[in-house]
DNA sequence: CATGAATGAGAGTTCATTCAT
DNA sequence: AATGAATGAACTCTCATTCAT
């Protein structure tokens, strides 16, 4: 019976190991697509490499993505978060000032999106938009519109609150998505392959961002109030 | 002596015609190469679409280029604007309140650069950073650094005239370029293919975008110091 | 056991023909380049023609060789004979008269070099020197000055052994080479596109070239003696 | 009138000088194709090389010569030498001893032909042939058969003297022919390109080939009679 | 399932040839 | 006649994709 159970236990032991194998593998090869399509591009990414990247041989890759372009487009499905719905929630139930919520907001961004790999997905869009208008309108629909009303709704919140003067909240809404593009271009792109003395530092950009959003740069506001022509009026 | 002056004339004008088209190639090629390469990238970019956009063939092409690698660091040095020099001294003589040199500054950078085609070089640099690290640094040498110095002088011009408030200038500095580069990015990126009821207003977002900056959005800024670590003061 | 010995042998049968068969590939490969750039020369080769030739696509030949230079370095690297080492210890050995030494060396070389695939080399050599100097130095130090070695040790034996009568061994080492020379442009240039009636016999142009020298043509040599300059005292 | 002598000389002697220039293009064009094809050979060498090393431009060779196969079809006719018919004469008149006018012939060979840039024309045939058999044939016929037939000529004069002992004329005739060929094999191929400290002495050369054909090398000429196989009878 | 040798359409580049000037 | 800018067929080389093993 031992003999049994071990020879059943290392035969199943090993159809496991391979299931999870068999199983990760569009897992691996998505991540390494993903790290090589936010470096090079699409077209400048070598379907080959990108099996070796994931360990696996060229013919295994078309064995799980029909093509290359399929390939993108999974690389892009899967980096999509679908985590507004439980932001929304998260939100709706935050109790401080419309200040602290706007931190907040870029703080959980920047820990579970800015800072991790799926940041990528947002330079490569970016940079692949216009080859593949279908997978950039998928992309807007499913991650900027809701992310922006997101953005929106905390705004409108300080507005409702009494805590925020927003003379233009859809625009407005926009300044923050800078700041993450911004940021996620500095990682991605220039900043990743120029050296430089000062490399920038997320946190400090954010803050710096967020502060002088949220309390402006003019000693005497009254000062700013002759601006020119497109004030706010 | 009529006559020969007419057919000097010609002569003269046939030569200059032939000049103006020998000198006006490479131009053409860098523009429509420019355009190419920020819609598609480099690498999917073909060097017979580059040329038929230009209205010439493909071998006219590499008669002034050798390599599409070198039409690609051509079009780079084409657009990387030497303007800083002008400018500086434009802001150098400039009279007006802290506020308005910095509502100033993105006016003319607007018109002078965002509005027009080059602003592409900038998506185009960002796109194919890590393809090109050394053409990425030379364009941070040459346009990312002046531009931030340039941002840098203007923020502390402010603080030296009691006009603003900046505890990070050289961080506040880069939201200034934040706005520059989500701008473009909407240009020439989602903006140009995802058809949208609501295209973006450059104008509009770049108010937003200052007058934000120089207000604030709290209504009462005291109801803003508690916020967390990195404030001023 | 049988079954399991069927399979192994099965296995092993279905491996070594798909290793035979991408061992060959090198080698049917340098095959098919040698003919044809003895044929027409390297530039008025076509790659796809050598791919051809081997049974292969395009595609292929740039699997084994990155490039149609490398595959011609490869050709020449594969066709000079490092026999000289064997045929020296050969002719160390040999025991008869000089003249017979000089036949057996010519036979020697005509049946292992001249009258095969591989003599093309030589044809090729000559016409791609120029544009290939290294080539061509590493051949003439490979092939040319070993070759030119062995024929002056004999020619020398000859002579210690009082058989011959050589004033300038150097250069009559050369006229055995021009032999060879001679012959493998007939076979490969000339010979082979010109339809004659009377095609050169190798081996009647041999045993003429070889008894001339080793007899030489004069009645009586008396008559020879107030030849110009540079006689032989 | 002096003064009318005067203009009309001087456009007179323009008008020559450019007849004569107009007339010289096709030979400085013929000088220059011949060195490139010898060098490079035909594939490997651009029109507009030729054109430029001949002074003009890329679009006069074609003015000239409707192809670059036409204009290799002339360099080869240009230099076939269609001094066999002066040569005969001069050999039929020819009083020395046959010893003596085999070295005749070769001096003046060498003289005329081999020490001069037509010799070049005998690689390029050799190196082309298979490229060009009509081209080949057609030296083959003007040149080489000929030459050989010259060569022939002269044997037999010493065979019919009783000077000379030539059991194959026809393939004796090839001996002093593999002279040659060596000879500018050895001026326009390896010796062209790989510096040795022991260039080639053509003198030298041919004088050891002649003297060794005339004479013989072997000592006693009866220790050679046991040659193997191929002896002469 | 996994592999990697093989394929061939397609991209970059060259260069003989044309033709407006 | 002479030029040299322009052309495009043809060549080298790449790489997504296939398929026998």
């Amino acid at each position: 019976m031992a003999l049994s159970k071990l020879i059943g236990g290392r035969v199943e032991e090993t159809q496991a190991k391979r299931e999870r194998r068999k199983e990760a593998r569009p897992g691996e090869l998505l991540d390494a697509a993903l790290d090589l399509f936010v470096e090079k591009g699409f077209a400048a990414t070598k379907s080959e490499e990108v099996a070796a990247r994931a360990g696996v041989s060229k013919g295994t890759l078309f064995l799980y993505f029909p093509s290359k372009e399929e390939l993108f487009k999974a690389v892009v499905r899967e980096n999509i978060s679908g985590r507004f719905q439980e932001w929304n929630q998260e939100f709706e139930r935050f109790e401080g000032s419309s200040a602290d919520m706007v931190r907040y907001c870029m703080k959980v961004w920047w820990e579970r999106v800015g800072m991790t790999r799926a940041s990528g997905i947002t330079k490569l869009i970016i940079s692949e938009a216009r080859n593949f208008p279908d997978i950039a309108a998928f992309y807007q629909q499913e991650v900027i519109r809701p992310g922006q009303d997101l953005l929106r709704r905390i705004l409108q919140r300080g507005v409702d609150r009494g805590e925020l003067h927003v003379p233009d909240i859809e625009y407005a809404a926009y300044l923050i998505t800078a700041s993450m593009v911004f940021l996620i271009m500095g990682k991605h792109s220039l900043g990743a392959c120029v050296p430089t003395d000062h490399p920038l530092d997320a946190e400090r950009y954010l803050s710096c961002h967020m502060e002088t959003m949220l309390r402006g740069l003019c000693t005497r506001p009254e000062d700013n109030d002759k601006g020119a022509g497109r004030n706010r009026k």
